[in-house]
DNA sequence: GCCATTTTGGCAACCGATTGACAAACGTGA
DNA sequence: TCACGTTTGTCAATCGGTTGCCAAAATGGC
């Protein structure tokens, strides 16, 4: 063995290397660049070499180098989707919504997680920019302008929430907010408590917004109920305010909240639905494990993923960039057993 | 204008084209070598002419092209996780695991999920791997000389299965269930069920072992029951086999499945934990959703997706690819309401 | 002040695929 | 058979960053 032996290299890069055009150019006798346009311009070569060249192709298992091509054409076909926790149910059919359809399109999706501070999102959206043909912003705490800017680079959408100039995907609240207000309205209850969200979320005051329509057209009234963080142990500790706002149906801002009420007023031998409706928005995973199961106002999340993805390959192709589409995303009750009948006074 | 405007290829991509390291040079005065040194080989250049190209880089806000890199280097930075569907709550925390080990050393989650036959895995994987450095198969239903096909090309590593020479993520699932087992023999139970998993499921064999294992040592009964598919319904479907079988403990596959048959059974006005206890495996999300909330065998899923892509990453960096990791993962028991002491006779 | 040594920066090739320009080969009609 | 038009395949440049090699410049010793 003479001393330029690389057993350590082998070591380090044991595997065969992918096939290339040139691999195939020559097991086909032809130029690369034949090979080139005989896969990718159909046509363009006369039939008989265009067989030969695939049939080599497919012998060495040829597949075009994404790094080669994205260097030339500049497209990487890559959609990044960031969100600030993977582990919310509410995430989850988002991300597949957006991966089917990227899949679809034959683009692969880039995902990542920032759990921290908009400081953190926006370190993460410029890691993944570069590698990215657009973004998909999912839960962006970012100011509107990092978000324009994010925007001057490469396409970006943002899901469940409005920024000036920038494709949005929200999910009309109206629609199942009225069903639910009806059905509502249907078992004989009057007056009915919000346990709202976070005071700067968006979404929860959309939400408020809609019940108090949705209550006054129905001759009801409404009242809005402050919670600490929107998970299960704060709507625990929502019992007191509930049971003292005198209304007999309650929609929390979120499924969790819901739950955790419910489990409390369960535990202070508060019948669900017999004393109390309760209502949830989101219909996340789970909302059928508890008893009596929890009736929601759910959103079509895994079309907002898809419609987020669908607006980044639209964007792509040339389409204006500031199109706000809720439209086609209609929220819906689903019925569970936690609403009943207004209790007898 | 001529007719050699350029109007609507404008329209098409308005966006800023990004800078590189020959913008840089050009603004530094130096050559895009030398730009390209600074950036990468810190002291290979004088800290001036160091200084003067960092500052240039900041002023053009460059960020070094991914493609132009991995098109040299070969490496993409990047890791692909394929599983088989997004929404399974017990992916959600392997998901989260990786793509956070991943970040950690500056490299990007790609996600893809298959909801179909092996076929469409095989098909996911093959588009997947050219733009990825490994692979991450979380749920793989391929043949084992599939994947080590796969592992030929790039680095493999599987998460809950064993595949030889191919480094295998799995967690030990004997503590947890000794605690458990432990725990009903503590409370009296001297005859326990185990309702099985798919036929075909390496990990339902393993955890039944495990069962017989432990019971036999605490010197109490098992049986195992079979169930039809691992989800709520099916649990449902074996109230009256478990109801029948003389068991005052049940440990189901999954957590869907002891959610689904505990529902059942307190829907039949059977106590739970009074007349029986009932515990899973995955304490998944929601699984404290339920009243009572689900004692259940966890595994520590976010760990198992870590040491997933730690393991990429160390065959990337010239490890053997073919290490069992079972050891590091250890499960264990999550008390909560769904048992409790053996019921008299 | 001169030579030897080290430091510093530039040149050019390269990774793999794509594509405009062009030449070779072919077919057709007169 | 020749001129012409069309089809088919080749050449070469290009995308952006990296790196081996070399020359110019700077440094140090005497």
């Amino acid at each position: 063995m003479s001393e330029n032996d690389r057993g350590t290299v082998n070591a380090v890069s044991p595997r065969k290397p992918a096939a290339t055009i040139y691999d195939i150019a020559q097991l086909a006798g032809v130029n690369a660049s034949t090979v080139s346009r005989a896969l990718s311009t159909p046509g363009r070569i006369s039939a008989k070499t265009e067989q030969k060249i695939h049939a080599a192709a497919k012998e060495l298992n040829y597949r075009v180098n994404p790094a080669a091509r994205a260097l030339l054409t500049g497209r990487t076909r890559t959609i990044g989707l960031i969100v600030a926790d993977i582990t919310n149910p509410v995430f989850f059919d988002i991300v597949r919504g957006a991966e089917r359809e990227a899949a679809e399109h034959d683009y692969t999706l880039v995902l990542a997680e920032f759990r921290e501070s908009a400081e953190t999102e926006m370190f993460t959206a410029r890691r993944l920019i570069p590698s990215v043909d657009g973004l998909i912003l999912a839960t962006s705490r970012l100011e509107p302008d990092e978000i324009r800017g994010l925007a001057e680079e490469k396409p970006v959408v943002v899901i469940n929430r409005e920024v000036e100039d920038i494709t949005s995907i929200v999910a009309d609240v109206a629609p199942g907010v009225d069903q639910a207000i009806t059905h509502l309205a249907g078992l004989g209850h009057t007056r009915i408590a919000y346990v709202a969200g976070p005071q700067r979320s968006w979404v929860s005051h959309k939400r408020w917004e809609s019940i108090l329509a949705a209550t006054a057209r129905s001759g009801m009234e409404a009242v809005e109920l402050p919670s600490e963080q929107p998970v299960m142990q704060a709507g625990r500790a929502m019992a007191p305010a509930v049971l003292s706002s005198g209304a007999t149906a309650v929609i929390a801002y979120n499924d969790l909240l819901a739950i955790g009420l419910m489990q409390e007023l369960i535990g202070r031998s508060v019948s669900v639905p017999g004393d109390i409706s309760i209502l949830g928005f989101d219909n996340i995973f789970g909302a059928d494990f508890t008893t009596p199961g929890l009736t929601s106002i759910g959103s079509p999340h895994t079309e907002a993923g898809m419609y987020a993805a669908r607006g980044i390959l639209s964007i792509l192709d040339g389409a204006p960039s500031d199109q706000t589409s809720h439209e086609a995303l209609v929220t819906s009750l689903v019925l569970r057993g936690s609403t009943g009948p207004r209790p007898a006074v």
